[in-house]
DNA sequence: CGGTATCCGACCTGATACTG
DNA sequence: CAGTATCAGGTCGGATACCG
């Protein structure tokens, strides 16, 4: 047991996983995205966020729904109107984000070099 | 095209969507951690993660070299060593990871309840 | 020791069709 | 409009066996 790299780390880890694999799906950060400044309706969502099909959207919606990351709110009105809006928990989560976004956005161009990179060694072997 | 939601948000997404998958799966995450502090070698990695599986510790760590997130050194020595370190790619990450960890932290309570509450809310309907 | 190859089940994702 | 049901393909992840 090494007290530099103490074991509590991974299980924080465990316990946190499933945050990060929501965060690191297809679609769920584009709609939390999507969704910041106002509320959106279904298909609105699907148009804006474009190559998502209707049932991804609806399980994505659901899944951030279970977690409080968003408010479902149904107007009974015909046709009938969901509109779907961030709550202070899924805000809270832009911060943190924005620090990702902000670190992809500096190093993609790097990294897709280095893919290359590796992919061209890799062939030429 | 709203000027409040522009749309090159979602472009970036869809940019930065491959680094936010690999973050979000099951395994990244917590080889970089336990890379922290020193570099690792294969076996001494698979016996302090614990529970991954010697194929996909084997691709994660393949997908990271490719990404430039981390360096394998071979040493020519018998039996074989290979060491894995950490990049200044994979340390500058740690910041933002960080912060992430921070909020889900902060949070993790909070979503759990909010998991049990909507699966009672489904269960009694 | 440090991998790769193969097989298999589970899950993720999309297309399509249908419902209130 | 806002979903759900069903089916099919692909990917994920683990177990096992084998190789240098």
């Amino acid at each position: 047991m090494e007290l530099t790299t103490p074991e509590p780390l991974h299980m924080e880890c465990g316990r946190f996983s499933s945050v990060l694999s929501s965060i690191g799906d297809k679609w769920t950060v584009m709609i939390v995205l999507t969704l910041t400044g106002r509320p959106r309706r279904f298909n609105e969502m699907k148009r804006v966020v474009g190559g998502i099909s209707q049932q991804m959207l609806a399980r994505t919606l659901r899944a951030l729904e279970r977690d409080g990351m968003l408010t479902r709110t149904v107007h009974p009105t015909v046709p009938p109107q969901v509109e779907y809006a961030l709550t202070d928990l899924s805000r809270s989560l832009a911060g943190p984000i924005r620090q990702l976004g902000t670190w992809a956005g500096a190093h993609i161009d790097r990294i897709e070099g280095n893919r290359s990179a590796f992919d061209a060694a890799r062939a030429a072997a």
